[in-house]
DNA sequence: TTTGCAATGTTAGCAGCTCTCACATATGTT
DNA sequence: AACATATGTGAGAGCTGCTAACATTGCAAA
């Protein structure tokens, strides 16, 4: 009866049962996600690649849009991790460590351009969950800390972090943007967004902190 | 036979050929997805409000993503209007003026966030077409230009003007994704984005005009 | 004026999608 | 072993984009 070898990766126990059907469901959205675009994305496609029928997923999320919304959620606590790791790859509180962090936020973008959309695109009316409210604040959060750690020890007011973040992660969320919309090419072919996103960052600081007073 | 009074706004002469369908349809599908959000735009639904059947749109776009292009294209031409206004608002080559049009460009993108989806995440795969690529590129020479009468008499090479607009562009742009996005509301809720832009553009040109030596 | 053609509309229909409902099958608890 | 629950399937409703064949109108030449 049971004529599946078991050497399969993730053991499927039995063939009507899928056994890890929602994490296969993401897989496959994602790659499906990544090679047409978040736009014509389709569900049923999803279905076919997992290997299920296209009521299955039902069980597992509300609607089409709950997918969506799991998948970005997986995409901030990635990119979180990778923010993360790039601030800590220089000193703690030096320019060097915003700007990395600004390129790490960059190239996700450019990895995974739909992932990013998707993430960032949800404008839609019932206010996020909870869960997602903080998954996306995670995501900033890591370049606040890193701000207050170039402010050094007083570490400023809150106002005054959001100051200098908030205008930070409008260029690189704008880089990203237009980065991965190919508005570039128009207008500024070639252009190297690592060195775009360095001098902007630098030029940045450099002014806020001669009108502010660092 | 001409049951209709004539005194329409746009006459229509009679019931069967609609007479202005192009330009109905675009209005329809513009009030749509303002409505809607791009996403879950219905080329159905923009026949129904133009009061035709579903097939009559063929006879003026390819498919429906060609009206969406030709919606993107209006947007283009009418934000190009606002940002030259907002530029002539004050004197030639100042801050000020370089201002205005950042904040035009994010007025713009609050007042109709799903057009302003549409006219920059036209990321397919057919490059656009000469004209919207002429669009596009004309939105942003209007940003070229104050920069080159900021930079002064000599107006710089073309690499400096451009190391100076792009970054500005990934400001405005990035607050604008931010702010119809409904991502400042997690981490800076309330932010006023007349007042981010105005900062983030004058810390940015201070900074680059002490390191670049303007 | 009449005639014929091109432009622009309609109806019918195909294929594909999301989502629901009733039903089938596996899992695990008592 | 028997039942309750979780998770799958199949069929189908109602929508969509799009096509093909046909209908109507406007315009221009005869």
């Amino acid at each position: 009866m049971d004529t599946s070898g078991g050497g399969e990766e993730t053991a499927k126990k039995s063939s009507y049962h899928h056994g890890h059907l929602r994490e296969a469901l993401l897989d496959a959205a994602h790659l499906l996600i990544a090679e047409h675009g978040p736009e014509d994305f389709t569900l049923a496609e999803a279905c076919r690649r997992a290997g299920v029928s296209t009521a299955a997923p039902y069980r597992h999320f509300a609607d089409r849009s709950a997918l969506i919304d799991a998948l970005a959620g997986r995409g901030f606590t990635r990119l979180t991790e990778r923010l993360r790791t790039a601030r800590d790859r220089h000193e703690q509180g030096s320019v060097q460590s915003i700007v990395s962090m600004g390129q790490a936020y960059v190239a996700f973008a450019a990895a995974e351009p739909a992932l990013f959309r998707l993430m960032f695109g949800r404008h839609r009316l019932p206010p996020p969950t909870e869960q997602a409210m903080t998954e996306g604040a995670g995501c900033f959060n890591v370049l606040l800390e890193a701000v207050v750690a170039w402010l050094g020890r007083t570490g400023g007011t809150p106002a005054e972090q959001l100051d200098i973040a908030v205008p930070l992660w409008t260029i690189v969320h704008g880089t990203s943007h237009l980065l991965i919309d190919h508005d570039f090419d128009n207008v500024a072919p070639g252009t190297d967004v690592d060195e775009l996103v360095a001098r902007a960052t630098e030029a940045f600081l450099a002014g806020a902190s001669a009108k502010g007073g660092k």
